[in-house]
DNA sequence: CGCGTAGTTGAGACCATTCAAAGAGAGTGG
DNA sequence: CCACTCTCTTTGAATGGTCTCAACTACGCG
């Protein structure tokens, strides 16, 4: 795996701040095992003793919830560079379950190593802090989609908030992504049920807003979608400003 | 204020851990100052550039965002003993707007001061990083709620999630507590309207399930409660095993 | 070709909303 | 003590956005 020569997680990292030895030291730890897993596979199951954390090496991810009658919520999505499972560092069983949306390839690594992280990089310790508190920042976003959005502003929300996650990764990136979630996930993710994703889909392609061709998503009026669903990109810039002195 | 003498900060994060004495003192400079805010009042605003976070020592407060076309949405309610505006230190400006339920009582403290707690107090950065992180688990939860559950079962969730947070901080708590908001406010939370609101917790009334007196909430079935909304108290609980050595 | 999965479309039902009005307290001033 | 206002809650009736159920289409694959 050559192309492991600068890993997308130290890449993504790279974007928000210059990382010191220590931490590109700490990071290399996390990424040395790696693990594969197809399509639909389910990484970990909701209640587990398990303590790992994962790194995405390539491909999308999701994490989901059920109900007991079956509803199921999809509460976030993985791309390649993020680190899965720290919203169940804080307790002793996993709070989801972890599914791959397509083919992917993680990097498993125990919860402990973060304890090293938290002794001896304080860089990476502070960025990680940070990237976690974006992610509440998202979440909170999405929540105000849920709540208050009709269901074509979800959607529009969707796609704009996965455009801009895919522009950090990739700087080529314009106005084209591939969407490997059906419309019962999508459905899933945004607290609606797989038809009227359909409609909605079908609504926002006849006003011109977005174009589809099999998976692939086009936009074709970003500035009308982001105001019809007031959309703020939380993915682009960050304060890393209050960071402690990098020690070398 | 000798009401002070133990904090309810301090009280509420040794529930968890034994701080150690750095800990311990990295916390107080938290709590030097001390500011008064009438119910209402919004203590900072959507857009700024404040730079400051808040310990509340009385009283409770809520964050929300509005829609351009003035749908609000509620993100999160901060009780006593709660740091307020973590979510917004990855950021250059705040993007919630905090304001005052009640009558409340708050401990500015600038977003630098973080700077040294990261640098000195590894167990409390650990502690503090495990508290975002169980934050965010509560925001999943309640992501799920809100894609996925009726009005009456999200109300259910609601008055849970309160006695739970409010039996960590006052063990004396059972099953009543006072609720600072109005039901506008609370459909503003549950992403429902203030008229469902009232039908719906008139209708948990009449089965038996709750009780109100102006402004108090008696829980009367809450085993039935739980298993309606599939409740889980990610309060009590917090895995700590994972945190640095304490330095003493 | 047949099969399975995913997406589309239609009709009817339902949950929650909107708009409107009435009732219940709490506080104020005369 | 009463009239008045203000805020909050409750209730009714009509509307509407989204869901449910079902059938149909399109596509890829063995």
């Amino acid at each position: 795996m050559s192309e492991a020569a600068k890993s997308c997680l130290i890449q993504k990292l790279s974007h928000y701040v210059t990382l010191d030895q220590t931490s590109l030291e700490n990071l290399a730890e996390l990424e040395r095992d790696e693990r594969i897993f197809k399509r639909q596979d389910e990484v970990y199951q909701g209640g587990e003793r398990n303590a790992n954390l994962y790194v995405v090496k390539r491909g999308w991810l999701y994490s989901y919830t059920d109900l007991m009658d079956g509803r199921r919520q999809i509460v976030e999505i993985h791309h390649p560079g993020d680190i899965v499972g720290f919203p169940d560092i804080a307790f002793h069983e996993t709070t989801t379950v972890l599914r791959a949306a397509e083919d992917v390839c993680l990097c498993p690594f125990p919860k402990v190593a973060l304890k090293k992280v938290f002794r001896d990089a304080q860089q990476l310790s502070a960025l990680l802090f940070t990237l976690s508190i974006r992610n509440q920042v998202i979440l909170i976003d999405f929540l105000r989609a849920m709540g208050r959005m009709s269901a074509r502003e979800r959607i529009a929300y969707l796609v704009l908030d996965m455009l801009a996650r895919l522009r950090i990764a990739n700087k080529s990136v314009t106005d084209t992504f591939n969407l490997p979630l059906n419309q019962t996930e999508i459905s899933d993710i945004l607290g609606l049920t797989n038809v009227y994703v359909s409609r909605s889909f079908t609504a926002l392609e006849k006003e011109g807003l977005i174009e589809r061709y099999n998976g692939t998503i086009r936009i074709l009026q970003e500035a009308r979608l982001a105001e019809m669903c007031d959309f703020f990109d939380r993915h682009s810039d960050l304060d890393t400003a209050w960071f402690p002195a990098s020690n070398t």
